[in-house]
DNA sequence: AACGGCTCGC
DNA sequence: CTGCGAGCCGTTC
């Protein structure tokens, strides 16, 4: 959208869209990309077709979901931002009282000052820089010992996010015209090939904690519409299965069972999955995304809150019972210190500058990287043919139907009642059918009158 | 304006 | 010492 206050834009981020005022100058910009990007890609035929036959076609799709924007109930948010302001003065009078004194709840510094020198509690960890952090992590852990301006703090950290963010802002960006809020998406900002969501960014909008879904109760399906929300199943653990080739991973999503309740039973050796306790499993939840990230024994160990010898055992154990995944790591990282690039499973590349850098800090960083981004790509790679497919559907049958959002793995759709049933069904279909994998992707659907609800 | 610290999402 | 983003506020220059 054209008229941005200070915030200056890349280049990348430049909004592209047909049949706009912006047409020619759009035509421009495109043409200026194939003349700096062609020469690169056409010695690549992979490298070419993503280019020609995924990216190019995919802006068109994109420039429609920005001019399409999605309502939001702006009464509804401007309501939960009164509420927010008065429990957080409620929450800044209690923690004044705590402290002895005054201070700014939204400082850092300030709260690192009053915790570390004034009320002497212990030092968890320290930022890059040195500075004794105050991350929700540590003021979590302090508040677990039994201190209560730790807990006050997490507690107004928590809202003042909500409000600063979401429901004092997205009211102002609501355009006069379209009554709607419009977002930008990018296409080459992220490395790994996902879209990023900017002004508003759409794609980090609250979920995990109840005050955090009342915002997402606020955006809602025009009149005479509901709101379908379609989402991947697992897909980048799917794709880690498919690109490492693991049997035992294939088989959990052959089978179609819960795939961290399996790993539980296999790392912690229960006989039968209905054994596995509930900590169990949210254990082999964090093993599954951590290998995902490439994280390292150390790191589950932090995020678990256990030793670091059991985090270890925990992870030789899983090798051990997914060996595939272990040989698939291994590959990954030596094509990646021999090329220079991973790729994903349709080609795109992720060049690593630093995979070979005598900074051991930068080298493990990039194999980190490495390990992440064949995954996190293929998935990018893997919806954005579900929405060129979607969006084929849409122009050829009409249905009555508008995409209106992309958050990574899931597609957001108002859809009008009459055809909920039979335009959920074609959505899911498209989706599953983005590509062929040694597993089934699977789409879970959901209906309702909000986004909170349609999940 | 730039940066650090933090927190929201997948 | 788990990957990829956007954006807020406070602080510093």
């Amino acid at each position: 959208m054209a008229g941005k206050g200070a915030k200056q834009l890349t280049f990348d981020q430049v909004p592209l869209e047909a049949a706009s005022p912006y047409a020619a100058e759009d035509a421009d910009i495109t043409l200026r990309l194939h003349q700096a990007l062609w020469p690169k890609l056409e010695s690549e035929p992979s490298l070419a077709r993503l280019y020609s036959e995924l990216e190019v076609p995919l802006l068109t799709v994109l420039s429609k979901i920005e001019r399409t924007g999605v309502v939001v109930d702006s009464a509804m948010l401007e309501q939960q931002s009164r509420e927010l302001a008065v429990t957080m003065h409620d929450l800044e009078q209690q923690a004044y009282e705590i402290a002895g004194r005054t201070f700014n709840l939204g400082s850092p510094k300030q709260i690192g000052h009053i915790f570390f020198e004034e009320l002497e509690l212990p030092v968890i960890s320290k930022t890059p820089k040195g500075a004794p952090s105050t991350a929700e992590s540590v003021l979590q852990e302090l508040a677990d010992q039994g201190h209560d301006l730790p807990a006050l703090i997490l507690q107004h950290r928590g809202l003042s996010k909500l409000k600063s963010t979401y429901t004092d802002k997205l009211p102002l960006m609501v355009d006069r015209d379209s009554g709607r809020v419009h977002t930008s998406y990018h296409q080459a900002v992220a490395a790994t090939g996902r879209l990023s969501s900017s002004d508003p960014n759409l794609q980090n909008i609250p979920v995990r904690s109840e005050e955090g879904r009342r915002i997402r109760q606020a955006f809602i399906p025009a009149p005479g519409y509901r709101m379908v929300a379609a989402d991947y199943s697992q897909i980048e653990l799917r794709i880690m299965a498919h690109l490492s080739g693991d049997e035992g991973l294939l088989r959990a999503f052959a089978e179609g069972v819960d795939v961290h309740r399996a790993t539980a039973a296999e790392v912690f050796g229960a006989t039968s999955p209905d054994e596995v306790t509930s900590d169990q499993r949210r254990s082999a939840k964090a093993i599954n995304f951590g290998l995902i990230y490439g994280m390292s024994a150390f790191g589950l160990a932090k995020q678990l809150g256990i030793g670091r010898g059991d985090a270890q055992s925990y992870v030789d154990l899983y090798f051990e019972r997914y060996p595939g995944v272990q040989a698939f790591m291994d590959s990954t990282r030596l094509e990646a210190h021999e090329k220079g690039y991973v790729e994903t499973v349709f080609g795109r590349r992720l060049y690593l500058p630093e995979i070979n850098s005598r900074n051991g800090m930068r080298r493990a960083a990039a194999e980190r990287t490495a390990i992440n981004a064949p995954m996190q790509g293929t998935a990018s790679d893997i919806i954005k043919r579900a929405m060129l497919a979607v969006s084929s559907w849409i122009e050829k049958e009409q249905p009555p139907l508008r995409m209106m959002m992309q958050v990574h793995d899931e597609l957001v759709f108002e859809v009008r009642e009459e055809q909920l049933e039979v335009c959920s069904a074609k959505i899911r279909e498209l989706m599953e059918g983005a590509a062929e994998l040694k597993v089934p992707l699977v789409v879970d659907v959901g209906v309702g009158d909000n986004w909170d609800e349609a999940h």
